[in-house]
DNA sequence: CAAACAGTCAAGCGTGTGTTTGAACATACT
DNA sequence: AGTATGTTCAAACACACGCTTGACTGTTTG
């Protein structure tokens, strides 16, 4: 029960105390944010998800639009109703997928944004 | 000069040609989007970079804030930095880090608000 | 000068990820 | 029934990532 030899991180809180406890909780509440967003970081999965939020496509529009094949559409598409993020349809031979959180549309308008401002120096 | 084999795609543009065409040229503009998202598709590395968006910090005060080894945080930092997103300052033994793109503000807030809203069924 | 401290660097590890390929499944057409 | 088409699945590969560990820089203090 004595002193640990060596405590992982700086003393409880490091230099600037009043700075490190107001910021603490507010980022505490971002636990899982990593996980959202890495649904987003990579470039067709991106394109997928904005391509659907534009207009409900089935699978091989979705791969004509970005650019893959349509296993890689699949592939993506699997991974993004396994998160919530789209839902599907079936007709006949064709299944359509369409974002299925609107609580997304400002993030993705966002990025978009960041993405096509151009830093010109 | 014959067919070939097997088109990877679906020939040319599939099944909803105006939905593709439409599509396309916007999706195209989005080129790289996967490695911006990237930068913040990590825990650890966005709650950094959402607490230089509220402030000035040392590598010690994020470490403290996120809950990570110096080392950690140092990694992350350097990777922000590399990709332009924060800058430091030098002040003694400290580093101070800050974010260096006001631009990235909206979309730190977007994903923010998104992840803290539950979704209570 | 030497010890203490904030921060960085480099190597190594465990792990996860996007794509391809080829086969399987489901539905529609003849 | 049999073939064609749209979609999905599973295995395999190549690659990248985040963290730890321990040594190293640079600055301050005794």
């Amino acid at each position: 029960m004595g002193k640990q030899a060596n405590p992982p991180v700086c003393e409880v809180e490091c230099v600037h105390a009043d700075k490190v406890d107001a910021l603490r909780p507010v980022v505490g509440g971002l636990n899982g944010v990593g996980e959202t967003v890495a649904n987003l970081a990579d470039d067709t999965r991106f394109k997928v998800l904005y391509a659907l939020s534009q207009s409900e496509l089935c699978v091989c529009d979705v791969a004509a639009v970005v650019g893959a094949t349509t296993a890689a559409a699949s592939y993506h598409l699997r991974l993004l109703y396994r998160t919530g993020l789209v839902d599907y349809r079936r007709d006949g031979r064709l299944v359509y997928y369409r974002l299925s959180e609107d609580r997304m549309r400002p993030v993705l308008e966002a990025i978009k944004s960041y993405v096509l401002t151009a830093q010109v120096p």
